[in-house]
DNA sequence: CGCCGAGTTGAACTGAATCAAGAAACGTGG
DNA sequence: CCACGTTTCTTGATTCAGTTCAACTCGGCG
């Protein structure tokens, strides 16, 4: 049954009672969509916090043209605006899949009233944002003082699916550096 | 009264409820500590959050005997070793005061306890934890495609005094840049 | 006074960006 | 199912921001 996808977010948090997914379920919308779907667009609100259940999906904003990722969504991991989200300003971020995808959508004003009413679901904002702030938190650390051959590394340590997932263009922007560097980078390993 | 200095939490998170307040009072520890006080070293675990009611701290790491400023906190802000507070882990930080400074040091376990107990102290957290996450995510990425002197320029608007509180050479490692590079671009500045 | 850490200034060097082509892979329509 | 155009990736040459190394200045403090 369709709506049983919604129990997917205990393999995110295992500790959610069956009352609040079902009060989750009322209210989620689950998308099936194709491969460069976009899910948000530049201006708009985060209406959704978007959980992938199968598939794939970025964050990105345009910079004097360019293609800035700023964000990847795997299998049980969570993406919305983060901006929009929590500021409640348009958004700078597109959003969009990367491979034909399975997405819950969970409307923003559901999660904060359901976050007053259910303790658990409440809880499970709050490790989400706190497990986003600890990756962050490396991030900032280790992007500071590592070159491109050692942010590639740490990334592919950490990702190891990404490099066969996603093109060349979006990781290098997500590590900032260029895609002819990433391009040396990865025949270099290859001569090894 | 000494433990009145626990309101000053309020300043931070205004709807603190007076009945909150009184179980932090029981559990906080005042601090009036000298310039240089170190709060945490390398290799412990984070026994409390700190915050500052006056005064000026950094939380730092040694690598490869340097000397490498990851965050700051002025007055009416947080601090604590991230990693060993949420993993658990021994900190890779240490922590040091700045400044002769006045600081509420909350033992993090009570800080479990109490969220459980007090709706208002857990949604505290989660709004300590929700705005070091955006400020992180404006760092990354605001840093990833900013030259040296635009990262500048970024942190003095976000923190002005910190030019004349902090030493250049803590700055500079915060900005993932050399001292003399920082120094070329103030004096540049400073030639305008 | 003289020392010491913090900051400044200069010169040489280097990792990564930029600019410029070309090769390979991809998908869309005939 | 192949041809063609478009996008993605690779490779090379040049340039530049920032590092490194080295020496020097300044202000505070014993």
């Amino acid at each position: 049954m369709e709506q049983n996808l919604v129990y997917t977010l205990r393999d995110y948090y295992p500790d959610l009672s069956t009352k609040s997914l079902e009060a989750l379920s009322k209210c989620t919308r689950i998308l099936r969509v194709d491969k460069k779907t976009q899910l948000v667009r530049e201006g708009q609100y985060a209406h959704h916090l978007y959980f992938v259940v199968e598939g794939l999906a970025r964050a990105y904003y345009l910079k004097d043209g360019r293609d800035l990722s700023d964000w990847f969504a795997f299998e049980k991991e969570f993406i919305c605006p983060i901006q929009s989200f929590f500021y409640g300003i348009p958004s700078p971020h597109y959003i969009e899949t990367l491979e034909s995808s399975v997405l819950l959508a969970i409307p923003r004003d559901q999660i904060n009233l359901l976050s007053d009413e259910y303790r658990d679901i409440d809880r499970l904002g709050k490790i989400i944002v706190t497990q986003t702030m600890l990756t962050l938190q490396e991030r900032v650390t280790a992007y500071r003082f590592e070159n491109a051959q050692q942010k590639y590394q740490h990334l592919l340590e950490q990702r190891p699916s990404i490099e066969l997932r996603v093109p060349l263009i979006h990781i290098a922007s997500y590590l900032g550096i260029t895609i002819e560097t990433l391009s040396r980078i990865r025949n270099a390993k290859r001569k090894i």
